[in-house]
Order: structure tokens, then C-alpha cells, then sequence
DNA sequence: ATAAACCATGGAGTGGACTCTAAGTCAAGT
DNA sequence: ACTTGACTTAGAGTCCACTCCATGGTTTAT
């Protein structure tokens, strides 16, 4: 797969996955006899994982420093594991503060429903 | 208050309040005869309400369009009404993205600790 | 009354995550 | 053979949200 439809299929740039393979946030890609790269399945799951990842929001140097130590092998499950516990209390933690951004958006809405129905605008 | 008290209560340094005020994501801050911050209750109302939203990922933009809005009084109601709404789609969105990063999270750390406890390695 | 601590401003600097540009390589079509 | 278009790299540029700095005014304690 090249590199566009790659970029087609998951809707990241083409800049932006050559960014992530130089800075190591996916591993080196496949490349052809002429250094063109060729995604293969293996690079389609990194693409993946990479994407899930950053749109929840995981800082680029974390995912850089997953894919080092998954390239070190097995020697390093746990410290795999131990950043993947980290980030997950991070995402924890965000996810209740957008639920309770989300509160408190859904208040303000229902105050600004009511007043524009009845022209009354009670509490802020 | 003063902006260090302030600073302080909301673990929000002095310079980024600084800077809310002057880019608008809180509106002017009540002032002494010699000009220094003397935050009044109102003025916490929305050193809150930026961090709270913020916290969330609302852009500085965002935030800047509401304080505006805001200050235009009541016309401008069902305008925020909307950009309420449209934001409450966004951080639905997030929401939504960070639920299903950590249960793809908790896979890999189901899997990594059941390596770590047999030995092997399974999918990934 | 003088030092120490706190506050003010405008503007420059930083870090993160891309995004763009220039210059060049390569394969396919006419 | 030559143009076209997709690909390559290194490196510069951009945008966002702070964060720091220099310089100077104000308040408080001794």
C-alpha cells in the first residue's frame, strides 16, 4: 500500500505519517527495491495503533517511547506494561474532566434554551 | 483576591492568568486605584469556567468568541446557545475517542500482564 | 528609608505536533 | 527521449498555548 492510500484510508496526511515513522512514533515502514514505501499489514496496525493513540490525545514521545521498547523485545513486557498503566490513568483522568466539562456545558445550554423560549435568562 | 491567591486556589500560574485576561478568555479583571488584580467573585466565576474548559481542550479561540459574546449581552443568547452546542459535539466526540483508546489500553495491559505472569506473549 | 516581596506591562522565547518547501529520484505514458 | 506525477529527504516554517524576561511601580516589614 502506498503511502497516499494509506493517507486516503485513515485520513492521516502524508507528512504527517513520514513525520511519525522519522521520529519513531510507528516503526521503520517496508520500503521497495527502489526505497519507496510499501505499508504491509504489520505498518497498517502501527498506523492504526498511532492514530487511536494521538486522538485520544497520548503525547507523541510516549508512543516513541512504546515502539522502543517494543523493538527491544521481550525483555521489556513490563515496562511496557507500566507505561501503558500510566497512560491509562492519564486518559481516565481526562475522560471525567471532559464528562465534567460536559455537565456543566449541558447546564449552561439548558439555561440558554429556557431563555430563549421564554426571553428569561436565569443564572448567567 | 490577589492574582497570587488566585493562582494558588486554581493551580493556574500568575502569567497564564495574565495572559487570559489579555487574550480574552476571562474578561478584565477588577483592579485596585493602582492598577493591580483584585479578583472579585465574578472574576473567579470565570477563572473557573476557563479552567474547567480548557482542562477539557476547548480552544483558546473558543473560550475568547463566548467571553465576547457574553459581554454583548442578551442579543447575542442563542449565538452562544450554538456555540455551546457546538462544542458539546466536539467534546462528545473526545469523549467518545478516549473510551475506546482505553478499552483498546486495557486489552494490551490484560494481555501484557498475562505475559508477564506465564511467560508468553499472546497477539501482540 | 531601604530592602524584600509582590505586582505590572510588552514582547520575546519555548515545546509540541505537525505542515510546508526545495531539490532530487523514479516509474509510466506518449 | 521527455514530460508528468508520485515518491524521497532534510530542513525550515507554522500554530497553539503558554512561559519567561526585562524593566519598572507598589506595598510591607524592619
Amino acid at each position: 500500500m502506498t503511502i497516499k492510500e494509506v493517507s486516503e484510508k485513515y485520513h492521516i496526511s502524508m507528512d504527517t505519517l513520514r513525520y511519525y515513522e522519522r521520529v519513531g512514533v510507528i516503526p521503520k515502514v517496508t520500503r521497495n527495491e527502489s526505497g519507496i514505501r510499501d505499508f504491509q499489514e504489520e505498518d497498517l496496525k502501527w498506523v492504526e495503533h498511532a492514530k487511536c493513540m494521538r486522538s485520544a490525545g497520548l503525547p507523541v514521545e510516549v508512543l516513541i517511547e512504546y515502539v522502543n521498547l517494543f523493538q527491544r523485545g521481550d525483555e521489556t513486557i513490563s515496562a511496557r506494561l507500566s507505561l501503558l498503566m500510566e497512560q491509562r490513568e492519564c486518559l481516565m483522568e481526562q475522560h471525567h474532566q471532559i464528562k465534567e466539562t460536559l455537565e456543566r456545558i449541558d447546564y449552561k445550554i439548558a439555561c440558554y434554551q429556557e431563555a430563549v423560549k421564554t426571553g428569561k435568562l436565569i443564572w448567567k
